[in-house]
DNA sequence: AAAGTTCTTGAATGATCGTTCAAGATTGTT
DNA sequence: AACAATCTTGAACGATCATTCAAGAACTTT
């Protein structure tokens, strides 16, 4: 046996960044060995094809996301501060230049929904995921009283990610920092009301 | 002098379902040609390229959408049983299966932002028309005294359009029409409270 | 050190892409 | 009716696309 020679994370990364700035269609297979290092003949064999990449490159998006979001809520300080901090540091990224000012899986979704099958289902189910870690996060605050029971923790979560969704949207026509960290208290505010 | 045959806004419509369904990218000048009815020639003589093509669906679908937009507010009835239609049929729309359940400029931007300056500016205008738009709704509102002045017209505007630029992205991945009415609803009376 | 296995390399492939343009068709003018 | 002007047609172009695969390189085992 011989183990590959490239790192898979190294790899991951690199065409999580590629897809990021250009987006999947325009990401060509020279683009992804250029960034990747990898001939084609490996990309091929490692991920079977370019679909294959894409669906590997969300699953690391997913993971890394996961951990940045453990991160956040680790500590045992008030739960609404770590959503507070997250919903700055997604202000902070959306207000920058750079391929973090959006988001694979939004971006993706919004450029493959419905023309790629599996693909759409597996950002749907990532997406799924995080909402979930959200849930929980709220149920959490309920039980610590930081929250009432006007609404489910469910039901505010839903509008929470659906205005971080709207704020990446939004972001990209008008990237200014002071409006969109206004946008981001009004809807920190709406959801914890 | 002789005149075109084909009826511009058609074609122009036809470009924009296109486009909504397949994406910029995804779309082929063979799936235009298959879908206008003209043949390249004809279309690059017309719109001078595929971009000049997109350049003119956007500005075809912004009209649109601003004619629709004045026939919800062209009634004398209260300003926010408008903006609680406009929403109703954005959820409906988003619900359905098909193209109408896209925006152009949204998926549009979504794609091409970054990577085709021209197109992205197009379409930030474009939004921002129809922010301004809202924000005229909102003024009338104030006056009429439908909603207090807690926070300015164009604050309740931005979280508006934020909040539907979310829910449009949201119903890709759950698009089950209780979720998004309640979605809605909850966003209307976070912008109107 | 030789053989065997696995991985890497990158040129070649066929398909499809956006775009062009000369020839044909149609209209308006004289 | 003949000519000029303009539009339509669609085959052809070079470029680029994702993908393949046979040959070479590198590692493991004997």
């Amino acid at each position: 046996m011989r183990s590959a020679e490239f790192d898979r994370e190294q790899v991951l990364r690199a065409a999580i960044t590629a897809f990021m700035t250009k987006g999947y269609s325009k990401t060509s297979m020279q683009d992804l060995k250029k960034v990747t290092g990898l001939h084609p003949g490996s990309i091929y064999c490692a991920f079977k094809n370019k679909q294959g990449l894409l669906l590997a490159a969300l699953e690391q998006y997913n993971e890394d996301k996961a951990n940045e979001f453990t991160h956040y809520f680790s500590g045992n300080t008030q739960v609404l501060t770590g959503v507070k901090s997250y919903l700055n540091c997604t202000v902070s990224a959306c207000s920058q230049d750079g391929p973090q000012k959006n988001c694979l899986s939004q971006k993706a979704l919004n450029e493959l929904a419905e023309q790629e099958p599996l693909v759409e289902q597996v950002i749907a189910q990532n997406m799924k995921q995080w909402q979930e870690r959200f849930v929980a996060i709220f149920e959490q605050a309920l039980l610590n009283g930081e929250i009432n029971n006007s609404r489910t923790p469910k039901q505010r979560v839903q509008s929470l990610v659906m205005g971080i969704y709207g704020l990446r949207t939004y972001a990209q026509t008008d990237p200014q920092i002071e409006v969109l960290n206004e946008l981001a208290n009004q809807l920190f505010d709406d959801v914890t009301r």
